[in-house]
DNA sequence: ACAGGAATGTTATAATGTTTCAAAGTCGCC
DNA sequence: GGCGACTTTGAAACATTATAACATTCCTGT
């Protein structure tokens, strides 16, 4: 499980995603769980960038290839990414991104970049035993937790980030 | 700046609303801002408990009153009230809650539970260190930051929780 | 082959949030 | 008080996100 983590620096994409895939077999494989062509082709979607993906987003993209899908197509194939930890939802944003840290247990943190649109996701040891040792404190048991910041990354801060708005398909740019 | 922060205790909610209402007075007093009857209505219901509150909830709340708004109407008092601090929004529920640590600088940590409904805000200045650190090791600078913790409060965790489901109306439950 | 369950297709609808432009209210100023 | 600038609200339409319900297809084990 060897996903780069940085979509902030210069990376080769492809790789990322082709990591991603074989990722996903290997676990759904392990735990009998079928990646059929539906949810495959969702989570390839989805990984196109490290930017987070609206559901209809990745409906429109599937109507591209020809794929003449409803949303509860893409809603079910996203949960069932979701449920085998394959993909994050970020609530802020409805919207989705791939998981950089599959099959380690961990409790993501996401910092959501407002410039560049790109999210990284961190495992954060620090953050999570500081919010369940506030949740203690008043005897409360955490289940799900929900780690999002917004702010500005690094590469936008030296304006040297690429525009959200701008580069919908820009082929080379630092941060696909 | 006085609201009871515990909603899993048994309180006088009808002082709860008070306090918030006469704290959002001095609040926008102190900055010239207008509390409308509109906006300070709106404030009122998402007072009505520590349960947070859809839009459309408070919209029907309004009608209600006979007062025919519109969902910008109130989405456009939520948006005013979350700007002076008054609210927060929970981008896990898209619903919204009024703000306990009113007019102190704090970066709420919310903990829901999925139970009862009701909401706890924390004011918890280690998670929000240890968020702070982890987003410095890699250059991002945060701006806003959404911590969400779902889970079981102490009340229901002892069997002696409120059903979000079944008292709508209850008059004088423990977690209202 | 076939029965049972999982996955998908299909249609409709619910829930949440925004855009736009017009009307009314409020404030400072003369 | 009246006037102009600005803020707030009204109102209609629309956009986006998500789910419900039921039929059909596909896959798996026997």
């Amino acid at each position: 499980m060897s996903v780069s983590a940085l979509p902030y620096r210069q990376h080769n994409h492809d790789s990322c995603i082709a990591d991603a895939l074989s990722d996903a077999r290997a676990i759904c494989q392990r735990q009998n769980a079928r990646l059929t062509a539906t949810r495959e082709r969702v989570l390839e979607l989805i990984w196109q960038s490290h930017r987070p993906l609206g559901a209809y987003d990745v409906l429109a993209m599937l109507a591209k290839d020809g794929h003449n899908a409803a949303p509860p197509t893409v809603y079910r194939a996203l949960d069932f990414l979701q449920q085998y930890g394959l993909v994050h939802r970020i609530a802020s944003l409805n919207a989705f991104i791939g998981c950089t840290h599959v099959g380690t247990r961990h409790q993501g943190m996401f910092l959501i970049c407002y410039h560049c649109g790109n999210v990284l996701e961190l495992s954060a040891p620090a953050v999570s035993q500081a919010i369940e040792g506030a949740a203690a404190d008043v005897a409360f048991r955490p289940d799900t937790v929900t780690v999002e910041v917004s702010g500005c990354c690094p590469a936008c801060a030296a304006g040297a980030g690429a525009d959200k708005r701008t580069d919908k398909n820009a082929g080379e740019s630092p941060d696909e």
